[in-house]
DNA sequence: CGTTCAACCTGGGCGC
DNA sequence: TGCGCCCAGGTTGAAC
């Protein structure tokens, strides 16, 4: 679930823990299986109570909670990647059994104490626990690109310019640009009006440049309205309240409906094991001829 | 290089 | 009610 806009959301959400210190953090054994931490949560819970929060980051679809260095430890930072059902909550979260994460902050100045939950749902989150070194490695240019929300028509022709993929299928590889999902593919791909089965060594410059643009506009759009809340519970904000991005959703879900520039009925196509949503008038492949308007031969071109 | 498939998980919705 | 199947915002690795 989480693509950028919705993690940009949870790391404004959580931005309060800066300066805090971890007075506690517990990892709760719930029902269901435990998700992926790296190393042991002992071993993390040892390396990180008593120390200050530095920061909350975003890096692509990441949040990065900075541990200052201290007590002879040097500066550590907790990834965590919500994935599908990932989310914060400094509230009640959705069900006790699926909270994964519980950071206890201390009482500090005239802040009082405080709790913090990553839930996670179907558990395919992860939280790790690394140093700088392990950060570059983690979130490093190796992993992923330039953000999506500053992207640029020159960052995507470099990274993507010369790939034979189809272009929806290329937007969603993290290291050409950082923070791209299946929902905000589908949105941007209809704004700029390409047809997300378009290889991508065929787009023009023209169309580079509009990609690079509603890539920006509609992230950004969608990070004003604190995402999408599509359905259940799975994403809200870290105060329980849903995104608005979904209502301005033209193609994503509205398989059979109409398009809301033309009428046209929306499709939905299967391209690298995920859905994929378009409208087949608005989004046309770059070289393809327009519908033909007449059989008869070209004036000129023949005898 | 690119595509396809399976895996990792839980839960909701639908047809029978 | 229950069962089987398909679907879901992401990522990774193996096989072809």
């Amino acid at each position: 679930m989480p693509e950028l806009p919705e993690v940009e959301t949870m790391r404004r959400g959580i931005g309060f823990l800066a300066g805090r210190r971890i007075a506690a953090a517990e990892f709760p054994r719930g029902p269901v299986r435990p998700i992926l931490v790296e190393p042991r949560p002992a071993t993390v819970v040892r390396q990180i109570v008593g120390r200050t929060i530095g920061g909350v980051e975003r890096r692509g679809k990441r949040i990065l909670i900075g541990v200052a260095a201290g007590a002879g430890r040097p500066r550590q930072w907790l990834v965590i990647e919500p994935r599908m059902t990932g989310r914060f909550a400094t509230t009640t979260p959705p069900t006790a059994g699926h909270v994964r994460l519980v950071l206890r902050l201390a009482v500090h100045a005239d802040l009082p104490a405080a709790v913090v939950c990553f839930w996670d749902l179907r558990g395919l989150g992860t939280i790790r626990l690394v140093d700088d070194q392990g950060l570059e490695r983690l979130c490093g240019p190796d992993r992923l690109g330039p953000d999506g929300l500053t992207v640029t028509a020159a960052d995507l022709v470099t990274g993507l310019g010369d790939s034979r993929r189809a272009v929806k299928v290329a937007l969603l590889d993290q290291r050409a640009v950082a923070g791209i999902g299946n929902i905000y593919a589908a949105e941007i791909l209809h704004r700029a009006g390409i047809d997300p089965r378009s290889p991508c060594w065929r787009l023009g410059a023209e169309a580079w440049e509009r990609l690079a643009r509603e890539t920006r506009r509609v992230l950004a759009e969608a990070v004003r309205c604190e995402g999408s809340s599509i359905g259940d519970e799975t994403y809200k904000t870290a105060d329980d309240r849903p995104g608005r991005f979904q209502r301005r959703h033209r193609v994503y879900g509205r398989a059979g409906q109409a398009c809301v520039g033309c009428g046209t009925s929306v499709v939905r196509i299967v391209q690298a094991q995920r859905s994929t949503f378009f409208c087949p008038q608005c989004q046309r492949r770059p070289g393809a001829r327009p519908a033909r308007r007449s059989k008869l031969p070209r004036a000129g071109r023949m005898a």
